[in-house]
DNA sequence: GTGAAAGCGCTAACAG
DNA sequence: CTGTTAGCGCTTTCAC
């Protein structure tokens, strides 16, 4: 049933060279005649033969394998950052392994260990906890790293990661071009991310010269609930702000949930700082995306590429700003079951 | 920097046995006797020895690696379905290699290709075509293969798919105990599931002894533009109707999206066949996802296993109906990015 | 129970 | 330019 896979010297006895010359002509690196390249051509041709990648790999000790460990591929914010990757590491020759760690230490660490087990060349990682121990390991048994997302003090690895602060800024003085009354639903103020983006909707305030109300300032949990509460207490205002930074995808998303219900006859322009699926734009006319997630995806694999092609690069930390075009490669134009995306305000 | 893995030469020398005997003891396969194993054991973990993978592969013939290849994993539903595959192939000690197809052929197949040079495992796949040549190849090639969502004409392979024509009867008769004006925005009748979908909408109605409306049938193409025109052009009727069951997820969102377009004074009750991502619902209340796109993933994978374990298997065809019940394993509460799914209605 | 030896399929010296 | 040889790291007969 499962006939056996030509293989090399298959071919090479066809072709009448020995293994090395067909490896040769296989891997083009070496100078080898017109003549039998052809004829090596034709005989692998005409075996169809496919070369062992396990077999190679175990000899030049690479696979073509990338890890990829996110929190959850669920996360739209996280599903787009990994078809950034895939499609990235396609055109390169790479395959991509799909690790959900559900933000749990253990799984990220397990999973690391098992990507290190299985030679692969490399990950992108969203890291779960800061611990910078785990990460020295995977370095350690040859694994190429690059961060994403989060930050990991130290600075030894590349990183890419959002503007936090300036793309806070950038949107809310779009906000703040229509109307001087312009409220913020931020995270918790224990996490870098949230203290930037608000860093960066003050500062929006004070180069136009405003200081925002504080009541137009809300701190929530960056969770769907925190997000519609908030929305909710300021639609209730006496004077709703007109626009609203939401800091991100989830609480923006309990926003539209609480607009839904309260059918407010003027609906205040939202802004979320994460990008949404596609089409929940389609849901409130107003909901802008921000944050290039494809992007960063890629590029995190072309970081990895590069880091592969030299491992004594010095790491880099790339800082990705709010789009400025440079579209999805391999967009699909829909069918059965394909979703056209958003295209970026 | 990055220092040579300890080997398992390395352990057999410092443990004073030969690398047969701590082959034997890693893989417990063979009789070791008790003292020389936890010698072995013990010299392990001293140097802190990670089996090679990939050797061991090359040699056994087996990576523990699953591709998945699907249309796109920005599609909620294949997103799901693929975090089914993965935490079950996880339990089971497998590595998900992710691979998104856009529904081409061409990528498809050097997919299929890829993977198997590879020599992955096994292939769970959501064919973007039915060419069934390709498959034979693969398959040939030594990959264990299953088929969701779309079926292949000859039923040669291991298949999971949905009860379309069961599940569509049971969503519409739902609609029908609360108002006999229902309505179906379905998908082209080119394609099977559209038609098994209008025809469980039939059995319905012919359950309870209604005719529908022809008009209140409306055949688009599974688009999001489709969906929102027909959602549009039947909220324009006289008498619109009380219920509409719509075919796929990305024509409920346009239905969605018309829907807050036209802000009817009373909106009908919506049933969506696919499941939307989990917050749509909190857009219109009466938004259901019906398709255990999870569960669908979680079979998928186990169907491989059991294929896997037994390749002279006899393929089956498991088909499943709107969920019962069985939720995700590794639920997470929301976190940062974290975030929380819808239960089924 | 344990060791020696051969080999998975391919590639990299090293000759010629 | 091309063939011969050795070996990546692990597993598995086959002896003892």
């Amino acid at each position: 049933m499962t006939a056996p896979r030509t293989k090399l010297v298959d071919v090479a006895r066809r072709a009448g060279v020995s293994p090395a010359t067909v490896s040769r002509v296989l891997n083009g690196n070496a100078p080898v005649s017109v003549s039998t390249r052809a004829r090596v051509q034709n005989a692998a041709t005409d075996l169809g033969y496919r070369r062992n990648t396990l077999a190679s790999g175990l000899r030049r000790s690479f696979t073509r394998l990338i890890g990829v460990v996110v929190p959850d591929v669920a996360n739209p914010f996280y599903t787009e950052v990994v078809r950034g990757i895939e499609d990235t590491l396609r055109v390169a020759g790479y395959l991509l392994v799909l690790c959900n760690s559900d933000d749990n230490q253990e799984k990220e660490t397990e999973y690391l260990e098992l990507l290190a087990d299985q030679q692969l060349d490399g990950v992108v990682l969203a890291p779960a906890s800061t611990d910078v121990a785990k990460l020295e390991d995977a370095v350690a048994s040859g694994l190429a790293v690059v961060l994403i997302d989060r930050r990991i003090p130290g600075g030894a690895y590349d990183t890419v990661r959002v503007a936090n602060r300036d793309d806070a800024r950038i949107l809310t003085a779009g906000l703040l071009t229509a109307s001087r009354r312009v409220a913020h639903i931020g995270g918790p103020h224990t996490t870098s991310t949230a203290v930037e983006r608000l860093a960066g909707f003050m500062d929006a305030h004070s180069s136009v010269g405003v200081y925002p109300d504080p009541e137009l300032i809300i701190e929530t949990d960056y969770t769907e609930l925190g997000g519609h509460d908030a929305m909710k207490s300021l639609l209730e205002m006496e004077t709703p702000p007109s626009g609203i930074f939401i800091g991100n995808n989830v609480m923006a998303l309990g926003a539209l949930r609480a607009l839904a219900e309260e059918q407010p006859s003027t609906a205040p322009a939202l802004v979320s700082f994460d990008p949404l699926p596609w089409w929940a734009s389609s849901l409130h006319p107003v909901t802008v995306g921000a944050q290039p997630t494809y992007q960063l995806g890629q590029k995190a694999a072309e970081l990895l590429l590069l880091r592969l092609a030299d491992p004594s690069r010095e790491p880099t930390e790339v800082v990705i700003t709010h789009d400025r075009g440079g579209a999805r490669s391999g967009d699909s134009t829909s069918s059965t079951s394909g979703l056209r995306r958003e295209r970026d305000a």
